[in-house]
DNA sequence: GAAGAAAAAGCACGATCGGTCGTGCTCATC
DNA sequence: GATGAGCACGACCGATCGTGCTTTTTCTTC
């Protein structure tokens, strides 16, 4: 059998350089209409330089979605763990995404609300690996719910299933209304409608007193 | 400068035979990825035949929008416009639309939820016609639920503009989540959600008595 | 610095893209 | 039933798509 591969530390610099762009192009033209020609001209490659790192289309589409999910747990998923276990976690990871959005880390919005509607119709690894992020965020997001419950941070009759659905929705319709208009004042509404939700003072410190 | 055009019966009928096949098949691979010839070949035509209807791609885009537009006002405006005025009408225009999702008019689930996170950042007439039918559906939202409160059917303190927020919010969870995952369960917790949100009796009759 | 491997470019392929043109077929009207 | 306009077709355009194969450049290691 042929050895393992030895890549050069030059090629992997090259590779996350693609794999970047290929993210950020993907939020813009979406996973398929990602191009390996369009991403080579960005990068001032040439295609077949750009292509011999992936091989297929499909493993271009799949690191993209990885390196997507990395960036998305960077932006908005630490920055919630550093908070207070509990309620305040609830908040801080939606304000994380709105951070996320209003700082344009990729021009179309978030980036697996765009491709989990793509793909959607398309089986397959590319969307496979999708939805395993959703429910891993899914999962994040009804963890701290459970947590809140535990501190009686929140009504104790209240749903951690439907709380978390609530709150997805909340995010989805923050970036969509954000992508369509580019008004901020979308990002100021969903901030409120969290707070109102979760019964937070409005604003101010993200820091959350138990109440 | 040329005399109006007088279409004939025949084109008309096959012109409505592209757009809703264009509109189907747009849900599938967006507005962008929709192709001339793969319309022409689900429709058993050439490529200029079904082209000489539109004369451009975004004409085709256009008419599609349009029709997509006319379907979603049948099939979930429609409904909640003949529940009674007010709270009812807010149940029956999510209800409404979570029937839609189910029924399967089109593959992939809400065409203007995905048309809207594709053509965010594609700045055009295209972009603007969905931006337009968004906000309409939004003000029909926003109607619904200043028409209930002045019914006081809801909490004096409910401010429409948030209300209309969540339930949008509502709406796009349940489509994104049904689209990835082909749950029912999804349309169920979504009409759940509604209902407790609205402080409407769970399920049973979608005609709302007066609190 | 020479040898070997990895990275990138160059080139070409078949398919498909949106779009144009010319030619008949078909319907509606007189 | 002739005539003119609308309709649909097939052929074709240049460009771009994903994907191979070959060659050249660049790094790494002895």
């Amino acid at each position: 059998m042929p050895g393992p591969r030895k890549p050069r530390a030059d090629g992997e610099r090259t590779r996350e350089a693609i794999v970047r762009e290929a993210v950020s192009l993907a939020t813009i033209d979406g996973l398929e209409g990602l191009s390996i020609g369009n991403l080579a001209a960005r990068l001032a490659m040439s295609k077949s330089g750009v292509y011999a790192h992936f091989g297929s289309k499909q493993e271009l589409q799949l690191a993209a979605v990885d390196e997507a999910g990395r960036i998305f747990h960077a932006e908005v998923v630490a920055p919630a763990l550093v908070a207070a276990p509990g309620l305040a976690q609830l908040v801080a990871v939606c304000d994380a995404f709105f951070d996320h959005l209003v700082r344009h880390t990729f021009p179309g919005g978030c980036f697996f609300a765009g491709a989990a509607l793509e793909m959607g119709t398309r089986p397959g690894p590319v969307k496979e690996a999708i939805a395993t992020f959703q429910s891993g965020f899914t999962a994040l997001i009804r963890q701290f719910a459970v947590v809140a419950l535990e501190q009686h941070e929140l009504p104790a009759d209240e749903d951690p299933d439907a709380l978390t659905f609530e709150l997805n929705g909340i995010i989805l319709a923050a970036n969509a209304n954000y992508v369509l208009r580019s008004d901020p004042a979308a990002l100021e509404m969903a901030r409120r409608v969290v707070r109102r939700r979760l019964g937070v003072e409005p604003s101010s410190s993200a820091r959350a007193a138990v109440g």
